[in-house]
DNA sequence: GGCTTTTGTCACCATACGGTGACATATAGG
DNA sequence: CCTATATGTCACCGTATGGTGACAAAAGCC
């Protein structure tokens, strides 16, 4: 869907900021569409209807430009919106369940975000360390953060078990913008992620009932 | 203007079937070093030191070339083998946590098979998509004989269970091949990956004894 | 007004890519 | 032996890429 083609003569108003925003935006519709390894220099100035020439003046190189990009949105959920989402929880398990489920809402509301997950090990761009940092940073903040709420994790390996259940939720609605199904699972519908949602809440009620007994939610 | 050290014209045997494992062989170092994306047609006969002409002559294009290279090589577990790790397990619990034990194993032995899986979700390559095939029909196929074997899965949803810890593993052995941390675990060491297991093996254990310590409800 | 700076447009460079035609020569078949 | 084919080498094409220099005109400033 090209709005501004360029058969029709109109030169551009000239206007840098909203220029800058317009190259931003055309970043974004860029990783959406062809993903991370899709925004070139020449690929973005096509899609945003502006000389590349610009992008070099205004954001320096590709990487100045990622760099910008990474600045410029938001791409993960934040430790104080994190903190109030499991702010009634009456335990640890229940805890951990609802930020597992704050942080499955937070992904898959961000395309831009698991597009970069999705390019992660192949594209080292400095949007992708950038966006590495952040999470890295704000996951082992919130995971203090909730252990000092809750007086520790009992017996649970919380470091390993929130890597492989954040690891399952991040890869999969990755994998769900570009391929319909995993392992017989149709990852696309709602409906499945509930399903998925409901095993990993089964899977902590069970690892923490059958660990620390002072922390047990059975099931009712 | 760079000549290269040794000016030497070494002629190439000529022998077709040597020089197609040639070629195939550079590819697995290829895809290892600079994954996926980086397997293209002048960078392969650059690395097989093979002119290319001779990969669009036994190979047709870049995607016949990688058709074949699916073919050529053992990228996944079989299902015999699956079965064969998980013969001897007492109960439906204890074959899941086998089989994803065998599983990881499996994909960190296969550094070519992650490095693809790590490309997947950008490269739709026929590649990629040739070890999707086999790994869709494997795994379901796995999970319809291991639920003949223990007569069901009582109340646990075993699709969307084995999806996400199956998919926890492959991403993260796929992301330890290039960066070594995630969510504050290294990633990279046998000892972490023992830990992960282990949560794993306890997140079964707790799931199994909290649904059905009796195989005997089935849903009617 | 006149002058400088900023914004935008255009033409161009060197390099890399996937792909192909023409040629040389070692091997196989008669 | 001689010839045909298979194998390997080389030069080249069109296109795309990241990146830059030169120029026009609008905007800001005196």
């Amino acid at each position: 869907m090209v709005t501004k083609a360029a058969a029709k003569p109109k030169p551009r108003p000239r206007d840098r900021a909203k220029t800058e925003t317009t190259i931003l935006d055309a970043v974004s519709r860029l990783i959406l569409r062809d993903g991370l390894s899709g925004v070139g220099i020449n690929a973005l100035a096509r899609e945003a209807g502006v000389d590349k020439v610009l992008i070099y003046r205004y954001f320096g190189d590709l990487d100045g430009l990622y760099r910008a990009y990474a600045e410029h949105g938001d791409f993960w959920w934040s430790v104080e919106e994190m903190l109030a989402a499991t702010a009634d929880a009456p335990n640890a398990a229940e805890a951990l369940k609802r930020g597992l489920r704050h942080h499955t809402a937070a992904m898959r509301q961000r395309p831009v975000t698991l597009a970069v997950i999705a390019a992660e090990p192949a594209n080292r761009t400095p949007l992708v360390i950038a966006l590495e940092e952040v999470r890295e940073k704000r996951s082992v903040e919130l995971m203090k953060q909730e252990a000092a709420r809750h007086g520790g994790w009992g017996d649970v390996d919380i470091a390993a078990v929130t890597a492989l259940l954040a690891a399952a939720i991040d890869y999969l609605a990755a994998r769900a913008l570009k391929i319909r199904v995993y392992g017989g699972v149709e990852i696309k519908t709602d409906k499945n992620w509930e399903r998925m949602l409901a095993a990993v809440d089964a899977m902590i009620d069970g690892l923490f009932a059958a660990s620390a007994p002072e922390t047990r939610s059975r099931k009712s």
